[in-house]
RNA sequence: GGAGAGAUGGCUGAGUGGCUGAAAGCGCACCCCUGCUAAGGGUGUAUAGGUUUAACCCUAUCGAGGGUUCGAAUCCCUCUCUCUCCGCCA
């Protein structure tokens, strides 16, 4: 959420760096083009409700005390009339026009932070450099190797859920839950981060306060009978967990690292990628948060991106690393590097991990604060990003790992989390 | 699932219609006192919005939402959550 104060004393700046997203962001018919006139009604009728209950609580008072010394205070209670009525009807036209300043500011996007590059769409994203050796020989796709060495079941998952879901069997779900573990440990042991276990499912409230409501109600998967949801990302839970506190300073940087199941009804991507495991409804990842001061969100963020980064390289994956361009940026985020991991059946690389500063956007919808020099309380900034998304490493481990004789080797790092396994190979068929 | 009790500031906890944004205690901050420490004394200590150069001031908030009333932390209704007992259960 974009700071309300800010709207009104800089709006023609604010419009500026907000229009790098695109025209639409900031033409007449989008959040931003309503909320100015929605905030000059509201707080008019703010004023206005506002003095008559002044009023009200003024002669209230005189009557109290006439009452108490036993004074006549008929001509008070008289004069009073309907004042409260009216009172009360002024109050809700008031929080109505406040309940809709509200939700339209929910709306509007984060603003770009400076130094994210001008650009429309992906193709407009900034490559910043590429690491690893990416092989170029013929590699099967993933699913294709994931069938033949019996771990990745896609029948089964259809038959038991539907399209975009899949079972692992054997060394996949093996390796899945090894992928797990190895990611935490090193995130936890190494990086810094606290782990934390946490509901898959969040509320109304909670998805409001990261930004997936009110806006993108229709990627999620509600919860029948109750105002609740599947969580799309750890990013939900772990940092609503600091939902309506305000923090010491000595507390920042607070570091979490999560494993949690994924899900995401992928409701505007029907026909991409619809084979294999690479966009499916449930998936597995690791998340990391971050909860800093706003000043240190960016070197918070490059911070973060080297702890992703981390697990790539350990698990010797050739990714490139990306500056999303301001078109191609997520709702809430004011920045955001992507990690793409080399898919050498399909000679491009892929998303693995998206690392993003959300400045005080989360902050201010969430109401996490944290009190500053002067002891008053301002938003937290807040990092997060994938360390990384389970299903896609795995993915980038079968294709990257498989060999001319059809089995695939397991990363070094990973061996001893396998039990000493070092390779998948094909089930010997009796 | 059944029965009952409860939700007040950073914490504990008073408060059943009026001067209570809220007693008291604890904690915290600053000051005083005191060789040091300990003990003691004083002052201050919610959040958001409006107005303002600032102070003052005004409004809202005692789990959430609605109602009664000139006036609600206090009375009524609905919801959410917590606790206790019983039942069930991985």
């Amino acid at each position: 959420m974009i700071d309300r104060k800010e709207l009104r004393v800089n709006a023609a700046a604010m419009e500026q760096a907000l229009s790098k997203r695109g025209e639409k962001a900031v033409n007449a018919s989008s959040a931003w083009g309503v909320a100015l006139s929605l905030d000059e009604k509201q707080r008019l009728l703010k004023t206005e409700a506002e003095s008559l209950q002044a009023e009200r609580n003024r002669v209230s008072k005189i009557i109290g005390q006439k009452k108490a010394t036993g004074e006549d205070a008929s001509a008070e209670l008289h004069s009073m009339g309907d004042v409260g009525k009216r009172a009360k009807v002024l109050d809700a036209e008031a929080k109505e026009a406040e309940a809709a300043f509200a939700m339209t500011l929910l709306e509007i996007p984060n603003i770009p932070h400076a130094s994210v590059p001008e650009g429309k769409d992906e193709n407009d994203n900034e490559e910043i450099r590429v690491w690893g050796n990416p092989r170029h020989d013929e590699v099967p796709a993933h699913w294709d190797i994931g069938e033949s060495l019996g771990i990745i079941d896609f029948d089964a998952g259809t038959k038991l859920a539907g399209s975009r879901f899949s079972v692992l069997r054997g060394a996949g779900a093996r390796l899945e839950r090894a992928l797990i573990q190895f990611m935490l440990d090193k995130h936890a042991d190494v990086n810094g981060y606290d782990e934390v276990w946490v509901p898959a499912i969040a509320n109304r409230k909670t998805m409001t306060g990261t930004g997936q409501l009110p806006k993108f109600e229709e990627d999620l998967y509600a919860l029948t009978g109750e105002d609740a949801f599947l969580i799309p990302t750890a990013e939900v839970p772990v940092t609503n967990l600091y939902q309506d506190m305000i923090l010491d300073a000595s507390q920042l940087p607070i570091k979490h690292c999560a494993y949690t199941a994924c899900f995401r009804r992928e409701a505007g991507s029907a026909g991409r990628d619809t084979r294999g495991i690479i966009r499916q409804h449930q998936f597995d990842k690791v998340e990391l948060v971050q909860l800093v001061q706003p000043e240190n969100a960016l070197t918070a963020l490059d911070e973060l991106l080297s702890h992703a980064v981390s697990i790539l390289e350990s698990l010797n994956l050739p990714y490139r690393l990306v500056n999303l361009c301001a078109g191609d940026l997520g709702f809430s985020a004011e920045k955001t590097f992507d990690l793409e991991v080399w898919l050498p059946s399909q000679n491009t690389y892929r998303e693995i991990s998206s690392c993003s500063s959300f400045g005080q956007f989360q902050g201010r919808r969430a109401g996490i604060r944290v009190r500053d020099d002067q002891g008053k309380p301002q938003a937290v900034a807040t990092i997060n990003g994938s360390g990384l998304a389970v299903g896609r490493t795995m993915v980038a481990i079968l294709e990257n790992y498989w060999q001319k004789d059809g089995s695939v080797k397991i990363p070094e790092a990973l061996q001893s989390y396998m039990g000493g396994m070092t390779a998948i190979t094909p089930k010997v068929t009796a």
